[in-house]
Parts: structure tokens; sequence; C-alpha cells
RNA sequence: GGCGGAAUAGCUCAGUUGGCUAGAGCACACGGUUCAUACCCGUGGUGUCGAGAGUUCAAAUCUCCCUUCCGCUACCA
């Protein structure tokens, strides 16, 4: 004990709807870190929560008939309930709707405008509704919302602002200075290239088109917007008050060491966070660590194909600490991870029991068989216990190196690199054979000894990650609780010990194809499928809005849109549509969706160039005759001149469809 | 378009400041073993180390130039 304090931090979940798999992994990771924290001896402090606010959830809510309270009740307990399943040992579950944040939030708002770094300004352009986002006309996609693809609306909007440029000089130097502030350190040249260095941006830190968020004091009729709002749990949470009220163990515990967040939101966490807490005169979180992301393999991931992974049912499969051996191993420290059935079956057989479970129980067997379950030290070694013994005592500094880096699955691969040895041991050495003679008998119980210390230490150190199976796998040695000194110690496990006579399998291997069946008669397969073989679902989708966690939007068979401002005929009349015969089609160079479609209108070639290229090749163009804006003033787009305009239809879920006459129509036939 | 990163065994990746026959895990094949959850241990590759050129006694490792992927960002009528 009393190597300070360890201050960690997860993202806070965005309450939109159940959390799957891949935002379940980072309470995980972040409960792996907190308690081997613990275990050496710091005094952790370990924080997580909800992010409640929005107006996301304001409709969300409205669509489900209850208030935004009673929904958010809902969900914050269905993540809470989900946390605690997983075996996470968080000491704070924070909520952006309790009442003690919100009134700090209040107030460190009223600090920051008095102190001018908040001013009061206008959001003019088109705001993207679900997204609670606005964009310039030159952002937009087709006219549509550039992140989720639906309608925007122009408004005109008065809203807070916070002068993010003022600070931007210091947050540069302290960047710079601190080079473990942002992890990975690749993240931290595009933080310094694509925001710093060109020049910050203010942030908008007020809404007025929705009313779920915390009122601004001052000013009624705007509420906090989502950032301002959600960062500051990480200092609410522990009893910040920015009148100089501050708690003890705000006092203590504060700046964060860590801040645990997925990649989408980096960002936000190091950029106007540290910039919040100078305008606050606070000093910055230790460290900020964005990790990848953990994604399902098996196609695109979307609730109506029921193949959306949740903690809760995996669980019931494979048991809590499988699923968090999985997501911890499976997760290397920078790229994403994958998750599938096959996957974690095959994890779960090869290391947990094969390699782990198998070496415990025939582990025990033979010291039933052979001594009635008593494991006693001898002293007749040979020089093949050293080897087994290195690996033993150089696990735990391995481990401890990993971990200080935050290399969680390198520190659980150790871990099992010693479990491995050990299988290998009992193969050189074999018991069995020297069961066979009385005289090798002091020698067989040495054997059994290396084997039940090594695994007591390999045991020890699982504490960490897979909290559960250590203590059974203690528990059947019968072991004593090692702190991580003692791991370093070899021979601790007492002599004259007798094990459990009947071991528990800590994992049953399990049969894929059984697996699968089962998997298969909850979520039947749906009738149609276009596989696309490289549908990658990330776990989250960062857009402006700000949730680490956003839900995806509910597919319906209508669309409704926000009704545009009436039109009269004349205006109407302003616009030529013609029928078009695309003659020629290429996907634009250096482009993600654009294709550039040269189309015929009467005798005349138009080039006109589309974001379509995510759902329309360019050999399918060619030949179709579509309907076409004719008259729209030429632009450039991504260094090709378009000189019209491409009518499609898109639903919920952002799918394009062309617009063909109904009809056989010739080339340059009028539409109106 | 701007900035950055990556391309190594069927798959996922290690390869420190250039140096002895290029490694690990999984998968596969064969062999051994039986204490154990049909497990564990050993052996096995024909890897053009993305292509090409260069520096060097020596390059997966350095330089240049291609190609392809990825991240962030801007743009996407």
């Amino acid at each position: 004990m009393g190597r300070g304090k360890y201050y960690l931090t997860t993202a806070i979940a965005y309450t939109s709807g159940k959390p799957h798999i891949g935002n379940t992994y980072e309470i995980v990771l972040a409960d792996s870190i907190a308690r081997y924290r613990r275990m050496q001896g710091y005094d952790v402090f370990f924080q997580t929560g909800t992010d409640e606010h929005g107006q996301k959830i304001e409709l969300k809510a409205q669509e489900a008939g209850v208030t935004p309270k009673e929904f958010v009740d809902g969900v914050a307990g269905e993540i809470r309930r989900i946390w605690d399943l997983m075996n996470t040992s968080y000491d704070k579950f924070i909520r952006t709707t309790d009442a003690d944040h919100e009134k700090q939030v209040q107030k460190i708002f009223k600090k920051l405008y008095d102190q001018g770094d908040i001013y009061k300004g206008y959001y003019e352009g088109l705001y993207c509704t679900p997204c609670e986002s606005f964009f310039t006309e030159s952002q937009l996609v087709n006219g549509k919302c550039p992140d989720c693809g639906r309608e925007v609306t122009p408004a005109k909007e008065e809203a807070y602002f916070f002068k993010m440029s003022k600070y931007a000089d210091r947050l540069i130097e302290h960047i710079n200075t601190h080079p473990e502030f942002i992890q990975p350190v690749s993240r931290k040249n595009e933080m310094m290239n694509n925001f710093l260095l060109p020049g910050l941006q203010d942030l908008c830190v007020s809404r007025t088109s929705f009313k779920w968020g915390i009122p601004v004091t001052f000013d009624p009729k705007h509420v906090t917007y989502v950032w301002l709002d959600a960062l500051t749990n990480y200092i609410t949470g522990i009893g910040y008050d920015c009148g100089g009220e501050s708690t003890e163990q705000f006092k203590r515990d504060w700046p964060a060491d860590l801040h645990l967040i997925g990649k989408d939101i980096i960002r936000f966490h190091t950029i106007y966070w540290p910039i919040f807490l100078m305008a606050l005169d606070l000093p910055l979180p230790k460290q900020v660590f964005g990790h990848p992301w953990l994604l399902q393999g098996d196609g695109k991931m979307s609730k109506s194909r029921g193949n959306v992974l949740y903690a809760d049912e995996l669980v019931e499969f494979f048991g809590v600490d499988a699923v968090r051996y999985f997501v911890l191993h499976e997760m290397p420290f920078e790229n994403d991870g994958v998750i599938t059935w096959e996957l974690m079956v095959e994890r779960l057989n090869s290391d947990l029991a094969n390699t782990l479970g198998n070496l415990v129980n025939r582990t025990i067997s033979m010291t039933n068989k052979y001594f009635g379950g008593v494991v006693t030290r001898t002293g007749v070694t040979e020089p093949v216990d050293e080897e087994l013994k290195a690996v033993a005592l150089a696990a735990p500094g391995i481990v401890s190196k990993k971990m200080d880096d935050l290399r969680v699955a390198d520190a659980i691969s150790e871990i099992f690199t010693l479990f491995k040895r050990c299988n290998k041991y009992i193969d050189e050495t074999m018991p069995w054979a020297l069961a066979k003679d009385e005289a090798k008998k002091d020698r067989l119980a040495e054997v059994l000894y290396n084997l039940t210390e090594c695994i007591s230490i390999g045991a020890s150190l699982l504490k960490a990650f897979m909290p559960e199976t250590s203590e059974k796998i203690l528990a059947q040695l019968n072991a004593k609780d090692r702190t991580l000194d003692e791991m370093e110690q070899y021979g601790l496990y007492e002599s004259g010990t007798k094990v459990t006579e009947k071991p528990e399998i800590l994992f049953a291997r399990l049969d894929l194809k059984e697996v699968m069946k089962k998997v298969e008669e909850r979520h039947p397969a749906p009738a149609e499928e276009s596989a696309d073989e490289n549908a990658k679902t990330a776990d989250g989708k960062g857009t402006e809005s700000g949730s680490p966690n956003a839900g995806e939007g509910s597919a319906a068979d209508v669309i409704n849109l926000e009704p545009k401002e009436e039109i009269t005929f004349e205006e109407f009349g302003r616009m030529q549509f013609q029928v078009g015969e695309i003659i020629a089609c290429e996907a634009v160079k250096k482009s993600r969706k654009l294709l550039c479609s040269q189309v015929k209108i009467g005798n005349q070639v138009k080039q006109i160039v589309s974001g379509i290229k995510a759902h329309y090749t360019p050999e399918e163009m060619v030949g179709k005759k579509v309907m076409v804006l004719v008259n729209l003033k030429p632009a450039k787009l991504a260094g090709v001149v378009s000189e019209g305009m491409l009518l499609c239809a898109e639903d919920a879920e952002g799918n394009l469809a062309l617009m063909v006459p109904e009809k056989e129509m010739p080339s340059g036939a009028e539409i109106c």
C-alpha cells in the first residue's frame, strides 16, 4: 500500500440504447487496469457512468411514450446491470442527470461566461436533428447530413461559444512536453496537424433547439451542449466545486491519472477537455488513452439481422471470465479487434479449456492420485525445474511492464505463456512415469509442487483480468492470496497443503457447431442477405453529437421529413429537370464517394459528379436513364467539374436509389 | 486534396541501434505420450520479408520511387 492515488475513468456511456459488446469492452479494460493498480498498492478511484442529455434522447423518449428522465433511468439501469454482470469494480457510477453534477455544470458555465471564455453568438447553418449538429452548406452530402444522410433544416440559433483559440498555444506546449499525454502516440500527430496547428475553431457550448439538457442559469432558453456537460463529469464526480468548495476527495484525486476512452472521441478529450480545464485553472489529466474498437467480424452489424453481440448473451454462453478474457485478449493496443461467435469458441477451447483449465485439472488429479491430495516440497530438484521457475519468476515483472504501458492484451498473453510452460514441464518430467517407481516418489512430489506453485503464481496474476477464475483456481489449490511482491517469490505455496479432492472444470470445451446451432435458433437469419464482405461496423459512431456509444437510428417503413418552407410555382419552374442517359461513368480518383458520369441530355453531354459510389458501380450506371437537375450552377468536386445533379431517393439508412422514368423516355425529355 | 501510418508463413502479428540458416500464436500434417476437459509435448513450410532501384562487406531493417490498404482531416450539388 501507499503508492499514492490513482484516478481512472471510462467515457460515460450514452443512454440511447442497450450497449453491445463493443461498448462493454471499455469498462472491462478499465476494470482490469483498476484491479491491477489496486494490486500494486495504489489507492484507486475508478469512475464510470452515463451521458444522459441531448435531443436524441428527448426524441427516443417521445417515441417510447415516456419522459426523458424515465427513459434514461431505464437505460442507465440496463447499462449498470451489464457493468455489474461483467464484474467490474467501479467505485462510482455518475449520471449527468445527477443533481449535484447539473448544479456544478451550471456554475462552471456561469464562471466561464463571467471570465469571458464563453461568449454569446449565433450559430447559422443547416441543422441535422438526429445528429444535433450544424453544418455549412458546403459540408452537406447531396444536401443531406454528412454524418447520417438525413434531411437537414436551415436554422439560425443563438448560441454560446467557447473561445478555444485563447488556450491553443498552452495546449500545444503541453502536448509537446508530455509525450505520454495522448495514447497511442500516433494520435498525437492527428490532433496536432488537423486541429491545433491549423488553428482551433471556437466550440459551441449551448443549444436552444431542445430542452433535455442542463439549463444555462442566466439564459434559461439555452441548455448546455453535450461536451461541457459530459466531460465535466470527470471532476464533478469526485467533488469539484468551481466556487472553491471542492471536496477533500477532489483535492486528492485530481488530476486524473487516466481517461480511458474510445478512439473516436480522442479529439474531445485531448483538445476541448484540457482547454476547459485550463480555463478553470485546473491541472490536466496525466494520460488519455483512446482504445481501438471491437468489431463484429461476420458482416455488418445491425439489429434487424440479429447479429449484434451483447455482453449478457455472450455471458450466458461462455461465462463472465471467458468474455472478459476474450475482449481483453483480442484487443491489441492500437488495432481494432474482431469478435465473432466462432472466434469466441476458438479462444475458449484453445486458451481457457485446453491450456489453462486442463492444466489445473490434470495437476490436481495427479496430486490426488499419487499423494492423496497433499502437495509436498521435497527438494529433489533437477535442472529442468529451473527453466520453469525462471518463466514463473519473470512473469510478474513482464506483466507489470506491459500494464504500465497499457498493453493489457500482452499482459494476459504473458500469463498464458507461463501456463503453457507448465504444460510443457509436465511432458518433460512425465509424472506418470515417476509414479511407477517407488524410489522416485520424492522427485514426483517436487514436480507436483513446482506445478502447484507456478499455477498459484499464474492464477494470482490473473486476478486483475479474470477475478473469478483466479479465485477458483486458488481455492482449488488451497493457495493463499498473494500480493504482487509475493508473486515474485518462488516457494510460498505451503508444503503439506492439501488440494481439493474434486477439481471443478473451470472451462468446459464447447462444440462450435452446437453453439452456432443455438445462435441460429435464437437469431433466425433474415430472408434477404446482401453479403458485403467488407462491411464492418464500429462500436460507436462518434459524431459531433458526441456520445461515445451512440446507437443507430431505428429503421422505419416510412420516412417523415421536416417540412421545408413552401415555395411558389414560379420558384419551382426555375429548376430544369430532364431525362439524361448515362453514356460513361468512372470513379473519381482520390474520393471515397464520388462517381463522375457523362450524361447525354438531348444533344449535349454534361459531366456530373455524384456521391453515390457506395451504391452503384460505374459499370451499372452506364446505360441508365436518370432524372437530372440540369441548370444547377457548375462546381468543382474533388477537382472535377460537375454540371448538374442526378436525383436519388434515400432511405433512413442512407441507401440511395436513382430516379428513373417509369416508361421508356428519350434522352432530354423534360420532367415537369 | 492535406497530414500520418502500414504492407513479413494459410490467418493474426513479433522482428530492438542494418549482421550468423527470418520468428511466435492459431490453423494444417505427421510423430510421441496418457496424468488430464480426445488433452498435452515434439517435428514440419516451397515465406520472391508489397514492386522496383540505390547505399553497404552485409538490408525485412537505411534512401528514393511506385502500388495497395488503413487512420485522422477537408471536400463530396
